[in-house]
DNA sequence: GTGATTCCCGACTGAATTGCTCTGGTACTG
DNA sequence: CAGTACCAGAGCAATTCAGTCGGGAATCAC
């Protein structure tokens, strides 16, 4: 269980993606930009993402990228374990007993540690963090600003 | 705020120190033979840890570390920050707001989440973690082992 | 069909971090 | 003074991070 800025990058497209579902799919090259990390290192994310069925691919024009499940059912340890493929290759993998017998603590204090936090952000779902007030605030301010830019689109 | 191996080994340490608490100074060559760390890694660790003032270094011999506050006074958090020197150094801190304006999710969103973790691991302390029953069976059995390989000893 | 758009896939790279070693100190105690 | 233990810094192999590049394959508009 790592945390780190991968991690970030992938919930965060994750939330972007949960913001437009049901509104057609979102294209890369949108997250790439207003994320401002490249086209490639995203596309990275987003196979191991597609791989563990947390979003599908539309191709051609018109296309992206969707949620494959709904908001509820794709938990924020879902998304941070898909990117960052656990490493909780401890040295000793539950065979150790700490046999020299003195003042030994293994890493099963930590693991127990590890678990609660995995636990806690599996509680979390996409659509129960996007229904948080200061999510919402978040949201809106930037709806606020897409109507200003809204004579960009010139479609609708 | 990151969580890795690192700070693993640091909060492993600690409540190895918290353990014996009262009953003398611990020495690093201990927590590294049992952890199976290296020494020098270890004084690392501890250098940082006791630059916040989370322990202290009992010189001599006899001498080794041990907590500088009370268990109930340190948070996993604290182990963590000091020796993780978090670099939540985002790209743009605070002061970007998204002005290409479509769709856009800035860090505020994965902050407001990683905040979330931190005062979750704030909340935990050392003491309250080592009561924990399932911590308690872990020291009991490390407890057992250790009367096994008291013949070592001598002294009591 | 043709071409544009978009996802898909693999290899490679420079920089940073991790985990660790080595060397040489300094402070304290018996 | 000799041994134990902390303190400090350089350095190093492996891994990860973030990104680049180049090429495919599917889909839509025409």
């Amino acid at each position: 269980m790592r945390l780190s800025t991968k991690g970030r990058y992938a919930v965060t497209a994750m939330l972007d993606l949960a913001i437009h579902d049901g509104k057609g799919p979102v294209t890369l090259a949108d997250i790439s930009q207003c994320q401002g990390i490249s086209l490639s290192y995203l596309e990275q994310l987003f196979a191991k993402l597609r791989r563990d069925g947390l979003v599908e691919g539309v191709r051609g024009p018109g296309g992206g990228y969707r949620l494959a499940k709904t908001a509820a059912a794709i938990s924020i340890a879902d998304i941070i374990t898909a990117v960052d493929e656990k490493v909780d290759a401890t040295l000793c993998e539950g065979k150790e007993n700490c046999q020299d017998g003195d003042r030994c603590l293994t890493h099963e204090l930590w693991s127990s540690l590890s678990t609660q936090i995995f636990e806690y952000l599996s509680a979390i779902n996409l659509a129960e963090f996007l229904a948080r007030p200061s999510v919402q605030a978040i949201i809106e301010r930037e709806r606020a600003s897409q109507a200003g830019a809204e004579k960009m689109v010139m479609s609708s």
